[in-house]
DNA sequence: TGTACATCAGTGAACGCGCGTTCACTGATGTAC
DNA sequence: TGTACATCAGTGAACGCGCGTTCACTGATGTAC
């Protein structure tokens, strides 16, 4: 049944862009081919180069489109807190989850394409938009860091955010070993520390809740 | 010029191993094949399975050769340091280092390969090569913290390597851009504070020197 | 030690397959009158 | 508003290519005598 509404066509590059975001994530921008992507669309195959120039085409913007959703993730929970403190605390906690291991699709793209973009030439459109998101959560986080000097707050997210990408990278490399949720649970213990563990991970359950600490300053000793 | 001796096949493994580990590395485990693997081995690709099962068995096979390599350097590096303190803060400015980000294919194994490797099934031997190299490297890291507490210092050692993996494939990714500079030095801050940045790193060479502070206990504030 | 022969590391062509991309075609959509 | 027709989103076959793997072959190596 060719030849579809103009709404309709908006719609299916919408709903192609959004399948790609979350498959390019899942299985790498070489591990799914644009007959899979289309398919898992509800289309074929032979329709893609009327809306993308090509595959890498389709890689940047969806790449832009998984960068706009999880600004908007961010966005979301730091207007949901009390405070820059309290929004801090969450996003560690959502980044260093078992959801968020368990839906490389779903979660953070600089933790699920890194590591495909840095094999990516220099200049290409993929690692442009992927420049281009990563350095639209750094100001979220920064702005969170509220040491009152914006150099000092962006030296800071920058540092919490290489704590995140790495402990919910290792995780999920190592998932199925006990040392996955261990290295969860440092990574958060790194970045807010003395913090009871989440309710969302059972790391040591054998020794949960031995030694209650009051909540304690985000960062001591700095 | 067939049939070749029997020390010159094992050193033909060998070379195929070494190469496979470097590249492997720089492209991704599905990022170069076999005839390439054997072409710059010097061989072409028809032997192969001589000496293989399959790609994947020699992935595994590269793999742990890449972490015999990168656990060999570590012991190396810690050798020569005057203690356990100078020994991870040498091992952090070395994987945090221009060297570092510039040649994956010679560098961690677990920073070049840990999203492949994400991908790959649970018990697939890929997988369980990296888990074995990863956890030879966290010993070395552990027994380097000096808290007194082997549980512990496995923690902080997760959590020291997790803040490395990530900024050194951060600055990978975003290479080319100035915040690819950012990262390796706010990893080195956040897990050296105080320590002036190494020579080889010029982040930010306009306020350099600025504020010299005198050698600070490794570890402030815990 | 010397000779005859079996072994097998390496070669290069070939296989099937999946990929990114192209293209002729279809027929509902959107437009011109 | 109604009609005729051009447009073009989507289809499915086809293309060339590179991949992992197989295989018949070669001839130096290693061994049996």
């Amino acid at each position: 049944m060719p030849r579809v509404s103009r709404e309709q066509t908006e719609q299916n590059v919408q709903t192609i862009t959004e399948v790609a975001a979350r498959l390019f994530r899942e299985h790498g921008l070489d591990g799914i081919g644009v007959a899979d992507l289309m398919a898992a669309a509800g289309l074929t195959h032979g329709g893609f180069y009327r809306h993308f120039d090509s595959k890498e085409a389709l890689a940047a913007t969806a790449c832009r489109s998984a960068y706009d959703g999880a600004v908007g993730r961010w966005t979301a929970r730091v207007t949901r807190s009390a405070d820059a403190s309290a929004a801090r605390v969450a996003l560690v906690e959502a980044y260093l989850s078992d959801a968020a291991r368990a839906s490389p699709g779903l979660s953070c793209p600089t933790a699920a394409l890194a590591v495909d973009v840095a094999r990516t030439p220099a200049g290409s459109a993929v690692r442009d938009a992927f420049c281009d998101g990563n350095a639209a959560l750094m100001d979220i986080l920064a702005a969170l860091q509220g040491t009152g000097d914006g150099a000092r707050d962006r030296r800071e997210a920058l540092g919490d955010f290489s704590t995140m990408v790495g402990a919910l990278i290792l995780a999920r490399a190592t998932r199925g070993h006990p040392v996955s949720d261990e290295f969860l649970a440092a990574g958060r213990e790194r970045l807010l520390p003395g913090r009871r563990p989440a309710a969302s991970s059972r790391a040591a359950p054998t020794r949960r809740a031995k030694r209650r600490q009051p909540p304690s300053p985000r960062r001591v000793g700095r």
